[in-house]
DNA sequence: CTACTTATAGCTGTTTTCAGCTATTTTTGA
DNA sequence: TCAAAAATAGCTGAAAACAGCTATAAGTAG
């Protein structure tokens, strides 16, 4: 039996993105390109017949979600170490991604360096985040919980007590209030997250940690 | 003014636990130990007053979640560096706390040379974890994903657009689709995830990653 | 002390959700 | 090819949410 080459795919809807990283990776005899894909779609087809021992995926795909299609992968080859390689610094599609599975986080303004270390690093079953990813995920959310409303003590409750399913009128009656009064801490709560309605409220609450 | 010491918490209900740390930590110069507390309480009336750098979290508290107080602590000293230091192995609880704002996660199995190197790691602002932490992370997870809810492709669909916060109206002209129909996916939704509500059912929806 | 914030309560009218049904066509799986 | 599942479309009526206002008491910070 042939040792084992370091198989490697790409998806990345900007074909350039995968002829740099070809480019880069071919260089190196341990490792060897089996693909690279600009649609998720692509990718999964080629998964269910042949292998990949690591792919480097965007989050930003045309036809699917990347975080989805990291699940994908993930049911249908658990072997196949997911490296996320993306322009989004956000803290929650960083942990969003580890949620689903990936082994590491890379931006795509990492130094040429940076990209060989996390692949390398994750191919020895680390997880691995780039030097900035690093920090996004160390520091507190400051970023994000300073110019995010923070909520008053009552409208935090409130919030929970929505997204646990109950209406104004179950939460006027828990807390011994009007519900006129819940429906204003309501109003408050959309206006403050700048949602739409509850179903935005809980995204976007859920991803700034609130609840 | 003094050089900047780094002064370290620890909580954890075990005073044997702090015991050691503490001797293990002290015979490092460039550490100080500010205090080492059995219940989260406790800890989080002394960060109110003083000031830690880092401080290693137990999960499990007499008094509250671990998760919870890692938030509180966030919250109140969003300097302070928390380290998660536990026995749960649970991929879950360990992707929880990161997003709770823990830099690092150790088991307390993890040998005295890997927990100083986490230490170290953690002040230099970096995230950290222990070796098996790291596996754990890495691998898949097969259970999980397993038995929730299989939602079909259009529900999938219609659920991220409710969670946009767009209404079935919405929806409906978006997807040219009769706004009955994307009522009832969206009634199919409510059910299959067992939600009472699109408050319900978003909360389910992203706990159960499917959004 | 004053101004601001928070929590409280109220009203009106419109839009949306939700529960409860039926029913047809298309797709899929065994 | 036959049955099941999925997607489509329809209806009604009640409940809830939402927008847009006003207003007062209590507490807080400058």
């Amino acid at each position: 039996m042939l040792q084992r080459k370091n198989t490697i795919a790409i998806v990345d809807d900007h074909p350039i993105v995968i002829e740099g990283l070809i480019r880069l990776l071919s260089k190196k005899p341990e490792y060897e390109i089996v693909g690279g894909f600009t649609r998720g779609e692509e990718f999964i087809s080629f998964l269910k017949k042949a292998k990949a021992k690591i792919v480097l995926l965007d989050i930003m795909l045309p036809d699917i979600n990347g975080m989805d299609l990291c699940k994908t992968i993930k049911t249908i080859s658990p072997d196949t170490v997911v490296l996320a390689f993306s322009n989004y610094q956000e803290r929650s599609a960083i942990l969003q991604m580890l949620a689903n599975g990936a082994s590491g986080y890379l931006l795509k303004e990492s130094s040429i360096e940076e990209i060989v270390i996390c692949i390398n690093e994750a191919l020895n079953g680390q997880i691995t985040f780039s030097k900035i990813v690093k920090e996004i995920i160390a520091r507190p959310q400051l970023s994000e919980s300073q110019d995010f409303a923070q909520l008053t003590v009552r409208e935090k409750e409130i919030l929970k007590l929505i997204a646990d399913g109950k209406t104004t009128n179950d939460i006027a009656e828990m807390l011994f209030l009007s519900k006129f009064t819940v429906e204003n801490h309501r109003k408050n709560l959309l206006q403050k997250l700048k949602a739409k309605n509850v179903a935005d409220l809980i995204r976007h609450a859920t991803l700034q940690n609130l609840i």
